[in-house]
DNA sequence: TCTATAACTAACCGATTAGTTAGTTATAAA
DNA sequence: TTTATAACTAACTAATCGGTTAGTTATAGA
């Protein structure tokens, strides 16, 4: 992603250097990231984003625009660490046991220092439904497609699946999963290992 | 539930009788659970609350106390109705057969009119989560724990299964029913069927 | 040192929030 | 008709919301 930091860099080159930015945007947006994925969107204020952030609204806003501007690039931070898990289902062997692993790791990612946070493009969906812009809505919808893509490429890999089975496992897969997401929030660590270790009786 | 109305018959009987409520307390708050359900709770405005009820601020304060406690009487009105529902289940002879239907039901239940709502409950346990007042707090863990138990019964009138099985199998049901209210909301009805019929292949 | 510029501070904006309250109206027993 | 009472109306409160802006500060080339 281009940030504006980065623009400066160019732009000093030809121009005048003006006064230089005091914080790292990457590092103040993994902290509204956080913030985002804990709270949800409308409960996390523009002021506990002050405080988190440690930078004042003027900031925010020349940075992202706006606190949807904020949640957007917020969510594209999150979809880049859930990728480096979901490429791990790409390299196993066994497409069915490397789904299986990747909803394990997701597990221990949403509960992460004991928060329950779940997933924040679950938490996300849920929460805004219309009320997102068309550009987080995009975002969210394209991600959801790309992980069933996977799912589906994943069985393929094993013997014996008719396109129809796999279109129809990957699908329900991927509802298993928002439902993991969802209840990762409220129930317990044992409880949803068995409801993983029942999801994939069934496939 | 007793509510103000049936305290002023009784009052009435006793002392001079004031002015009747122009409204029916059950109807409001018929409205009132619609309004919840559709938009989560800290989305549906107190104004909105006027408006959909069709009575003012202090008439909702007269009759709820608070907006949440408009929230709480909205979950006993709405689990009054999942618990006709319920019952469908003990009269099943096959339990397992039962829970299928209830899983049908509601998913038309949660869906009807062509609104994407899921269910107030997984909708208020995912939205509020610590910030819901210790009455709502129980009333959602106690209505979780009682639909469990009606998934350990069903299960139990078929053979061989063991106390741990089960357990097991119930704890599975109760999230895979909660991941399928929050699915609702946002999967297509063929999907979400598929997702029911896999569930049911693995117990 | 001067200057153009962007980063930054802090006060401010109108709108909206849940909740309150003073004053008015309708009821029915007395 | 009088009167006690609760239902009702509508204006109000203080706080908070996302977002803006006028004014200050730091930078580095000229």
């Amino acid at each position: 992603m281009l940030f504006l930091n980065d623009c400066l860099v160019l732009y000093s080159t030809l121009f005048k250097m003006p006064r230089i930015k005091e914080y790292n945007e990457s590092d103040v947006l993994e902290k509204a990231m956080n913030l985002f994925w804990r709270n949800g969107f409308e409960t996390t204020s523009m002021h506990m984003l002050e405080k988190e952030m440690g930078i004042n609204k003027f900031s925010i806003y020349s940075s992202f625009g706006s606190k949807q501007g904020l949640l957007l690039a917020s969510i594209k931070c999150y979809q880049e660490q859930l990728n480096s898990l979901l490429i791990e289902i790409e390299k196993g062997k066994n497409g069915k046991q490397a789904i299986k692993n990747y909803f394990y790791k997701f597990l221990s990612f949403s509960q992460r220092g004991n928060n329950k946070n779940g997933c924040l493009i679950t938490n996300t969906k849920n929460e805004l439904r219309d009320k997102a812009a068309p550009e987080i809505k995009n975002a969210l919808v394209n991600f959801t497609l790309g992980v069933k893509d996977i799912f589906a490429n994943a069985l393929s890999k094993d013997s014996s699946r008719t396109v129809e089975t796999i279109n129809q496992q990957s699908d329900y897969l991927l509802i298993a999963m928002f439902g993991l997401s969802s209840a990762s929030r409220v129930f317990d660590r044992d409880q949803l290992e068995n409801y993983i270790e029942q999801i994939f009786n069934s496939i």
